[in-house]
DNA sequence: CTGATGTCAGATAAACTGAAATAC
DNA sequence: CGTATTTCAGTTCATCTGACATCA
């Protein structure tokens, strides 16, 4: 990486967009070498649902910090590639029920592989104290 | 902000991405009402040529971290503000010598003002320690 | 009525790709 | 010749806005 200028180098603002240009930029080719067409996005949304199991699609945007309109289209591409499926609520017929398939469990699988890869080499040049650390006082920001 | 899946809370991957997120957010509030249209982008280049003095577009792209292809843009939006000059170098006639200009000094301190103030907002949730350790591992991370 | 939800159409910004002209 | 620089045209991706119909 070229030297920064010094008035702006150790500015969060700064760090926070170049290391997020970095680990994203490796992610796409991650995700583009693994096929489907998947992207960051729609590996965010897989990895909500199963974590929480069925949503809504509101809860799905609020917990992925996606925007609901976007979460509909990202949805329907899931759901093309039969990896979510979407019901209407029967207790509450604005909402839908998002699901994961056994399709869409695996495919997390074979993602998670993926942002692993990622995450081990915009990381590697810290130690693993340093990488708690650095995980903690970056959750510590988003979360007060 | 809300919780997000476990699976991917503690992800060097999603932590840059949300918090990147965050404060690019705010730096594009903040730009907007300093009124002109500069954005970020903009606010790099500046920086750069006033840290490093006259330099070369090819120079400015890989100091910012900017595509050699979108430095021309903006340095062209730049120098409509009469914030920066470009001039054909002499010595190598591919080559544009980039100068800010006092009018360029002025505005760049009115952005510094605002990133200042995105930054404090950023990083409040921590103290002057922890904002100094968050930068130091962040810049490990760019330049190992 | 108020408010949450899903949906669509469109805009914006950062980043990247590919190709060309020019000059070393 | 090969290489570096500037430039342009076009694309991708994430994000956001505004609007609207539906329904609790």
């Amino acid at each position: 990486m070229a030297p920064a200028p010094a008035r702006i180098e150790d500015r969060l603002t700064w760090l926070l967009s170049r290391n997020y240009a970095r680990s994203n930029a490796l992610l796409q080719d991650g995700f583009a070498a693994a096929g489907d067409g998947l992207r960051s996005t729609h590996y965010r949304l897989l990895a909500a649902i199963e974590e929480w199991g069925p949503s809504s699609q509101a809860d799905l945007s609020r917990s992925t910090g996606l925007d609901r309109s976007d979460v509909v289209g990202l949805l329907g591409e899931l759901e093309e590639h039969g990896l979510v499926k979407r019901k209407v609520d029967p207790a509450n017929k604005r909402r839908n029920i998002v699901s994961i398939t056994a399709g869409g469990k695996r495919k997390l699988a074979a993602l998670d592989r993926v942002v692993d890869a990622v995450q081990e080499e915009v990381a590697a040049p810290l130690s693993e104290s340093e990488r708690r650390q650095l995980s903690k006082l970056l959750r510590k920001l988003l979360d007060p």
